[in-house]
DNA sequence: CCTATATTCAACCCTATGGTTGAATTAAAC
DNA sequence: GTTTAATTCAACCATAGGGTTGAATATAGG
């Protein structure tokens, strides 16, 4: 897996947090969409969906395919991927596995100042 | 696990979007911190760190806890395992699970105009 | 009480974002 | 070759984002 650096998890969380991007995804994950078969759902104008299509493109969620005058966009999973991984670094704060987050929290938390006593009970 | 809806999403990735926040979230993850502990790595001034942490506790992501003078911040991973979770979603595109992939395409595909013949070879 | 500390608030600035409309581009279709 | 269809481009607008500074708030400590 590819592992995104601080301005690509900047991107690709930016463009996440678009519902209308979000669902363009979703349909993605259908399989190859056209621009405008992207933006048929949404009550925007087709520039204003050409600009989220470029926001994923431009986060490497999706690849464009031109094909004569029309433009097929498919999925890239690759920084679903990564930011999924970024993610799973805090998994132990919500599962169970409390033997495995407090080794971590030692390790991480070793050589800090005052360092707070409380440290999630 | 909570399901958030599309607004929490929104305001969860968009509160990821930033390298700023993440930093905090990762010193989050080894215990209690105030603002000012928080705010201390960066070069901008504590009202700027102030509304990042805002922005955390928006998305849900941290609990402040007042404590005389100081603000004490920590984690909640409910929105971070929820992000997760709408992230899993996409797992089968970037795991070998092609047979799963399928499967999924053909039903969530089902009913649709043309259906392009690609899906992702 | 007075002072120092921790944090927010308010006003402001600049840039980015998401939307619009109308013109431009490109290719398919006839 | 003219028309129609699929997209983008450019200019514009309003709002949100992230930063600053200076004043306000509230509490801890002498």
């Amino acid at each position: 897996m590819v592992e995104l650096n601080a301005p690509q998890l900047d991107t690709v969380f930016h463009a996440l947090g678009d519902a209308t991007r979000r669902h363009m995804l979703h349909a993605l994950a259908g399989g190859e969409r056209t621009v405008g078969q992207l933006a048929e759902p949404f009550a925007i104008s087709l520039a204003a969906a050409s600009k989220h299509i470029k926001a994923l493109e431009n986060a490497g969620l999706i690849r464009r395919e031109i094909r004569g005058r029309t433009h097929v966009c498919r999925l890239d999973p690759g920084p679903l991927a990564s930011a999924h991984h970024w993610l799973s670094f805090y998994e132990r704060f919500w599962t169970g596995r409390l033997d495995v987050l407090e080794m971590l929290l030692r390790a991480e938390d070793a050589g800090r100042s005052p360092t707070p006593e409380g440290e999630e009970q």
